[in-house]
DNA sequence: TCAAAAGTGTTTTACATACACCCATGA
DNA sequence: TCATGGGTGTATGTAAAACACTTTTGA
């Protein structure tokens, strides 16, 4: 078969991804700092090129594996940018991915090989190229999910609280929630199963931990889910 | 400055449209007859391929207006498809796009050169490569935009009935909507504009034609929106 | 005069919101 | 004993859902 596709044109195909961590008070962003041209030495977010025995999930894993250690973690890709010149070196389309990770579980050797740092949304810095209008439509993305899917868990370690869930779903949404209310709608979810167990870091009486139900989130995900702020 | 991405692979980049059609009684979808290999002769969502002087979103425009004659259409980036043999002539990461068009503006003489014909939902044949998959992912982010924005105006007439638009919101839904509680809340949307014309064809009594309010309808879909079924 | 679609309000129900006090414990 | 965060229930408002009859007019 004669390649009937040969004059046209081809480009690199970069992936950008937004970590997401939290840290039980603030959302945050994991950046590198760059140590190459262009633009060396600025805060960026991680990135790689696509190789052509992949597929864009598997480059943006690798990429994420790269600076975190981390496999298995909740990804998502978001949307594909294209100006003409947000790469100055070179013609570069770039799919964001974003990515929810415990900031706990990942190793933090590999990601200080790389400077990298969490920020939190507030006091992040001026990132490169386009990459702020990334992280700005993975926030709005991150909401969205959050309220359609039980995908806050993601962030969360194995057993957290309520406060903590509260605290993040606060940091998520940007907005305060009410303690009752919020329990409320949480066990109407059927998805949290408390344990015989207390945290008692955070009062001297002790706060409940739970974990999630990992059958009944999926049964969630697949049938759809509302959280409303 | 000497080029530090020259050794990474680069790859095709198409864009695909997903073309959404109203006839007043369903949702139909564009597509075309391929009349080139491979899969020549089989029903094919209309494709191109990014060319390294376009960003996306005209690359998808152009391949829209190449079919359908038509300019300043809804269009939006669905999502990146990159199977490794998506396509089996060369490696091609595909962006899909979703337009909306009212039927009646698109030259028809301009899809009949391209094979084109609009199918209903249900009656849609089996499509090329990962075209299905694009199909199905463009349904559900119709659904979630009409539900989030009042889009649902852009695959109508600039005049149209309230049947007319509640027949759309059915289709685009797939759910049976009370006639009485569509109004409501289309009224209380503060979107719509009454005419003092009837659309006579539909009833002996006639039916009030509607227009939209760009003005507010720009307003909303900055404020953002809900509609639920 | 009747068939066919248009138009129109009220009641019921579910869900979101607002709100305040007691509990357990370590210091 | 008291300061700190944890845990819990009820009343109110708002939006969705269910539901049926009258109007107009061309055939």
């Amino acid at each position: 078969m004669i390649n009937q596709y040969k004059d046209e044109d081809k480009v690199l195909l970069a992936v950008d991804c937004i970590i997401f961590g939290f840290d039980n008070e603030e959302l945050k962003l994991l950046l590198i700092k760059r140590d190459f041209e262009p633009e060396k030495g600025k805060w960026s977010l991680m990135g790689g090129f696509l190789k052509k025995s992949e597929v864009l999930d598997e480059a943006a894993s690798r990429v994420l594996q790269h600076l975190t250690g981390l496999n298995d973690v909740y990804m998502e890709q978001l949307y594909s940018f294209s100006k003409i010149d947000r790469d100055p070196v070179e013609r570069t389309i770039s799919v964001a991915y974003f990515a929810l990770i415990n900031i706990a579980d990942h190793n933090s050797e590999l990601s200080e090989s790389h400077s990298a740092q969490w920020f939190g949304l507030e006091d992040m810095p001026e990132l490169i190229f386009d990459h702020n209008a990334m992280v700005k439509h993975a926030i709005r993305r991150l909401r969205y999910r959050t309220a359609t899917q039980p995908i806050g868990f993601e962030l969360l370690p194995e057993k957290f609280t309520m406060r903590q869930l509260q605290k993040l779903y606060e940091a998520i949404f940007d907005h305060e929630l009410d303690k009752r209310n919020f329990t409320k709608k949480i066990n109407a979810m059927d998805l949290l199963v408390r344990l015989d167990e207390k945290d008692m870091t955070s009062s001297k009486k002790g706060s409940f931990l739970f974990k999630f139900d990992e059958q009944k989130y999926k049964k969630k995900v697949m049938d759809g889910f509302s959280f409303k702020v």
